[in-house]
DNA sequence: CTGTATCCTTGGCGATACTG
DNA sequence: CAGTATCGCCAAGGATACAG
């Protein structure tokens, strides 16, 4: 709770705040690759979880929501008599998938490179 | 994020990773800012910083020499009698700002429907 | 199956002061 | 002008266990 932070009294300037309010999201552990796997069909949470190998359901659970909050997926209880929940993009969240193809490229090039650890 | 972190014996996927590393990049404070602001024009030190306010010349200084290693931007150091520097993207650096438009796009759709906080 | 609840660690970021 | 040097914080992530 509690004192956000507190930096000064910068205003932000108008244009690229977007940018970072952006990334605040995509930024985010996993995020990226959440959308990336849903960006063709949805997907059901442990399947997601299967995708991408060593998120804890904690952190998992937080970024779906946050995703969830910000307009970018939707979640769908599907009621059936063991719980299952379905996530797909939204029409925003669509529009994120160039965005992170761009992304890929450049990737692939840092990495081909060897510019990037990764380690 | 996380990308060294022991966690078990996870193979990383081959394609997925190039994301994460690259987002690892783009992801530091004041990164996509810096690219933004060097897309166009070279720009010397204390320009991008006024460019950016709020920035302390450490992380600032941090900022850009990962983003010089990774091969995004080259550091020239002008012979004038007070010491200049000048920054500027590099091919492969080029080729981030594409990405960031898009982000920008999402980005503004985001603020307008005040999905995000900004805070 | 789909998540919460707890606890803990880390490193990214910020502020301020100082140097070549 | 263009950076280091120090110091400290704290929120994002992770591990594990438990719950509806």
């Amino acid at each position: 709770m509690a004192i956000k932070r507190r930096k000064s009294n910068v205003p932000p300037p108008p244009k690229e705040c977007s940018v970072t309010m952006c990334m605040q999201l995509l930024g985010g552990a996993w995020t990226p690759n959440i959308i990336w796997y849903l960006r063709s069909a949805p997907r059901r949470f442990s399947e997601l979880m299967a995708d991408i190998p060593g998120v804890s359901p904690k952190v998992f659970t937080a970024r779906l929501k946050k995703l969830e909050q910000s307009g970018i997926l939707i979640r769908r209880v599907m009621p059936t008599s063991p719980p299952t929940v379905e996530y797909s993009l939204t029409d925003l969240g669509q529009e994120l998938t160039p965005a992170i193809e761009a992304i890929v490229q450049v990737g692939h090039k840092l990495k081909r490179r060897g510019a990037v650890s990764m380690e």
